[in-house]
DNA sequence: CCGATTATGTAGCACCTGCTACATGGGCTT
DNA sequence: AAGCCCATGTAGCAGGTGCTACATAATCGG
């Protein structure tokens, strides 16, 4: 017996993994100490000392949930770019569909009422994730395109509007929106 | 005297002003019975009594509001319609940035982020307000327009993203957005 | 004027909230 | 081996949660 405890030697880096996974399922409204800390397999207790304070914990969970958008991205990313602009935004649509990132689907919208709201760390996390997606955006531009870092800002503001209008029910309103943009296959 | 009483008399309908006037200050986050009680001078118990549960009473609430919003864009609505889709952009975002509107934007994302995680009532809230703002987009698309039905779908859906990434601090990416886009003013 | 329905107040339930005090361990350095 | 610090468990606090039971008051139909 070395120095290998088998006991569970919690850390910030060993927890936030954990609460990250529970939150993506059950969202930051659920996000109170006492399920965080049976997800992780510890008490409320420990989560304040390792953390301080909740505050402390949302802040530095967001931040790593953000983290963890990057490299799911990052693992979704295809080799060849798109073609086109609309080949480029529908396959980010599609991205957003799949059912790997239906948790973050749902709890960006928390992100986003978060910050509306001037949570502490919700802007942060959000603004994270936007550059994230907009570097990753931008590196899927087609080879020729004209303006491909202006284009990426704009694709992005469709895209994200696309998203919202889908998540209350219109969709279709949505599509029907695209088609008629310069973005329209034809 | 008639039969004409003093005492408050309080129904849904006398409630719901009340009631939305403080969700719309402090959101739907801290939408529990006995804040909103307080603030429609009531008990908890009152409000069980004639809603029946909480979530009955957020359907109803959220149906209310959608009902004030929708007023609320009729009384900012302007008389002469844009000349231009840029301009038709360009008021509608204005729009959304005045202090009247702020409260709404605020609790938007809270309905979107219901609406999300199936919340009910949040989903029909938030599809009747989108619903509310297309028609009204409509109604303000230049006269000449080619395709004001199309295109005030696509503005739409180009004005909610811009308005969710300035939520998260990247207004300036929305911006340079619309500035790549077929919207630019040139 | 009486009886029934409607409206409202007071207490209280069981549970959850973030957070703290205190004790006890177990491993580390010296 | 002694002392010490980090980790963890048990209890508990004051307050909030949705909701209910029960009693009472006001109002209205007969």
């Amino acid at each position: 017996m070395k120095k290998t405890a088998n006991k569970p030697q919690m850390s910030k880096e060993t927890l936030l993994p954990l609460l990250a996974s529970h939150v993506l399922q059950h969202g930051m409204g659920g996000a109170s100490l006492r399920p965080l800390a049976k997800a992780a397999g510890t008490s409320d207790r420990m989560l304040i000392y390792h953390f301080g304070n909740k505050e402390q914990l949302v802040s530095d969970l967001l931040r790593h949930i953000a983290g963890v958008y990057s490299a799911a991205l990052d693992a979704g990313m295809g080799e060849e770019r798109a073609t086109t602009r609309q080949q480029c935004a529908a396959r980010i649509l599609a991205q957003g569909r799949e059912p790997m990132m239906q948790p973050f689907m749902a709890l960006w919208w928390e992100i986003v009422a978060g910050a509306a709201r001037g949570k502490a760390g919700y802007r942060e996390a959000g603004e994270s994730m936007m550059s994230e997606l907009l570097e990753w955006l931008e590196s899927q531009m087609p080879e020729g395109d004209p303006d491909p870092v202006g284009g990426a800002r704009y694709l992005l503001t469709l895209i994200e509007g696309t998203l919202m209008l889908g998540t209350v029910g219109h969709a279709r309103t949505a599509r029907e929106g695209l088609l008629a943009s310069d973005l329209a296959p034809n």
